[in-house]
RNA sequence: GCCACCGUAGCUCAGAUGGCAGAGCAGUCGCUUCGUAAGCGACGGGUCAAGGGUUCGAUUCCCUUCGGUGGCUCCA
């Protein structure tokens, strides 16, 4: 969410609503296990969640009951009643509650919130009281809880979670609620959900036949199927189209490199954790790669290069290789193996303002082609614990970043102290047909490379200048972009990317003569045909078909055979009825230009 | 990696307080030749994730490992 549409939440009366009933499933909760601490429930953005210390595991039984209880203290109707205290005084109230007591040392030393974020001002520290019920809280919260409509809350999961996010202190359980105002906004929300897990590119993955990941292989490598090849191609193909016209050029480069080139980069510093354990040939470590920039570079410092050669723009659909811990993999959308559609972009100073434009709009042109409308963008900006080069070096990128943004037109947000090692970036988000964010594009300014590398080119005055070097990737990764494609088209590619365009259902056993004959026109007018030639009753072909999600299903019997047509149904469910074979084709390669 | 849950046929899932392993779909074969979302029948298919332990006997109980799911941390 951005930063200020979550001050708009804020303000709002559902914030208020899911706050307060974070505070009454923690009041049954705590009146199931007395002993129990809790730590922080704030409102997010679908609901709210409460962490806690708890003697044992919670099971879906405990989500059930807890939930009832929930809707007898709501019935209860209880007032909110809110009290600002003293620290020694709330110190003394929640004596037995350490993560509370460690919050006010924060809330005391006006130092940090809730969350241990450094806070501008000392804020006061105040509690609220509803039943039996205590807790540390700065609000807001409704009035009493019969504010809180006992029919749009629903518990929904258990999930471990640090406190604090911190991977050294202890592991909490956090219950996930969700609340809403009326019982039609909760069932909408949990049909949402439904949606969305009709729509996982896990489960379409494997019902359209479209990729694996296969044990034998390993975790997070994926394998791609002929169907799910196929959409792959389309889009690298249409992908490399456009950068050929935009003025890139393509190179190729190995998976592998010698340990010291990474050392040169610096990945052996700033990104080791990240890679793969080396390799040992002939007494020389060697790397799997985790990113193709170093290659990009030893092209670039191949020969010697003018001001006239600049810039240079190396595209390359490049596969590389990063340790990701296990519990964060995830499908096509975080893997252990994986291809950028990167590109490295070697610039003089001068031309730099000027290339970061350029490859902003060249992102949201590519994205807007494959059916995505609704950007975020989010420059992210040096994070000192965490950066190469000095906070001076980081300005002058930053600004140009910042201000490519602005001339851009879109919506972005600035991200402090997000940004990767060796520069700032902008990111780009989409927002796919449900309304969720993925992160696809990332653009991003190295100047530590050039440095490294000591890139140079020989300008005008004869003298060598130091390039500057954008990195960029607009799909991300071949993989999360079709885990992306696919859930946002719930699996019905549009027609352009469609893996089968066409599919040919000859009613009997008589008319596949003629279906072939069809097949063959369409196959040579570039439409991906099959035939249905099982021993099948005509309806379970459409079904079949319909479930492939096959945008067109050309129904072939006595009739079409006598006229020369063929009856065109569509995976909207529409039935177009009879046409010539012409006339199909200048429908269908209306549509496939038309990217529908 | 951490917390919780889970792993039975290609898929979705039954099953037994520890005693020869079950269904639907998918697949193969046969019959059917059909007009816009599932025709009928037969057959094949499993080291019950892997390894170890307890036991007369383990798919079932215990341990370890591997894999998955939801989160946390991290990220293209």
């Amino acid at each position: 969410m951005l930063k200020e549409q979550q001050k708009i939440y804020e303000e709002s009366d559902l914030y208020r609503i899911r706050h307060s009933a974070a505070h009454v499933m923690a009041q049954a909760v705590i009146e199931m296990f007395p002993d129990g601490k809790v730590a922080i429930g704030p409102p997010i953005e679908d609901g709210f969640y409460y962490d806690f210390d708890l003697p044992r595991p919670l099971t879906s039984e405990d989500l059930e009951s807890l939930e009832k209880r929930m809707r007898e203290i709501i019935a209860g109707d209880v007032k909110f009643n809110k009290q600002v205290l003293q620290a020694d005084e709330a110190r003394q109230l929640f004596a037995d509650q350490p993560y509370k007591l460690e919050l006010i040392d924060g809330l005391e030393q006006g130092g940090f919130d809730e969350y241990g974020e450094p806070l501008e001002e000392k804020p006061e520290i105040s509690i609220y009281t509803q039943d039996q019920f205590v807790d540390l809280c700065r609000g807001p919260h409704v009035a009493n809880t019969g504010m809180i409509n006992p029919e749009a809350i629903k518990l929904l999961s258990v999930a471990g979670a640090y406190w604090r996010g911190d991977e050294q202190r202890p592991m909490l359980q956090r219950i996930y609620g969700t609340a809403w105002e009326s019982a039609d906004d909760l069932e909408q929300y949990l049909w949402k959900l439904e949606e969305a897990r009709k729509r996982d590119h896990r489960r379409l993955g494997r019902d359209l036949d479209l990729f694996s990941v296969s044990e034998e292989v390993g975790p997070g490598l994926i394998l791609w199927h002929p169907k799910g090849g196929m959409v792959r191609k389309l889009v690298e193909d249409y992908c490399r189209e456009e950068h050929e016209i935009g003025g890139y050029e393509f190179v190729y480069s190995p998976h592998i490199g010698k340990a010291h080139l990474w050392e040169t980069s610096g990945h052996l510093d700033w990104y080791k954790e990240s890679m793969y354990s080396p390799l040992d040939i002939e007494g020389q470590e060697y790397y799997l790669k985790p990113m193709n920039c170093p290659f990009h570079v030893e092209i670039y410092k191949s020969r010697t290069r003018s001001y006239r050669d600049l810039p240079l723009r190396y595209a390359e659909w490049g596969t590389v290789y990063r340790y990701e811990r296990s519990g964060v993999l995830h499908g096509l959308m975080r893997v252990r193996g994986f291809t950028q559609d990167d590109a490295h972009l070697f610039v003089r100073p001068d031309q730099m303002p000027e290339e970061i434009d350029r490859v902003l709009d060249f992102s949201l042109n590519i994205l807007r082609a494959f059916g995505f409308k609704d950007f975020q963008a989010y420059l992210s900006t040096r994070n000192p614990e965490k950066a190469a080069g000095s906070a001076e070096q980081w300005e002058a990128p930053t600004e140009a970043l910042r201000n490519a943004l602005e001339r851009a037109e879109i919506a972005y947000q600035v991200d402090e102290g997000e940004a990767t090692f060796y520069g700032p970036k902008i990111d780009l988000k989409v927002h796919d047909a449900i309304g969720r964010e993925w992160q696809l594009s990332t653009i991003q300014f190295d100047f530590t490379l050039p440095e490294r590398f000591d890139l140079v080119f020989v300008g005008e005055d004869g003298q060598d200048h130091r390039p500057y070097m954008i990195h960029r990737a607009l799909l991300g990764s071949m993989e999360r972009f079709m885990g992306v494609l696919i859930e946002h088209f719930a699996g019905a590619f549009p027609i352009w990317l469609a893996p089968v365009q066409a599919v040919l259902i000859p009613i009997a056993d008589r008319h596949f003569d003629y279906a072939h004959k069809v097949a063959g026109i369409l196959g040579e007018a570039g439409i991906r045909t099959e035939v249905d030639q099982r021993g099948e009753r005509m309806n379970a072909k459409i079904r079949d078909a319909q479930n492939q999600k096959i945008p067109y299903m050309l129904v072939i019997g006595d009739r079409e055979v006598e006229a020369e047509s063929v009856s065109v149904r569509l995976r909207s469910e529409e039935n177009l009825g009879a046409m010539s074979v012409d006339e199909f084709l200048v429908l269908a390669n209306k549509e496939i230009a038309e990217h529908v």
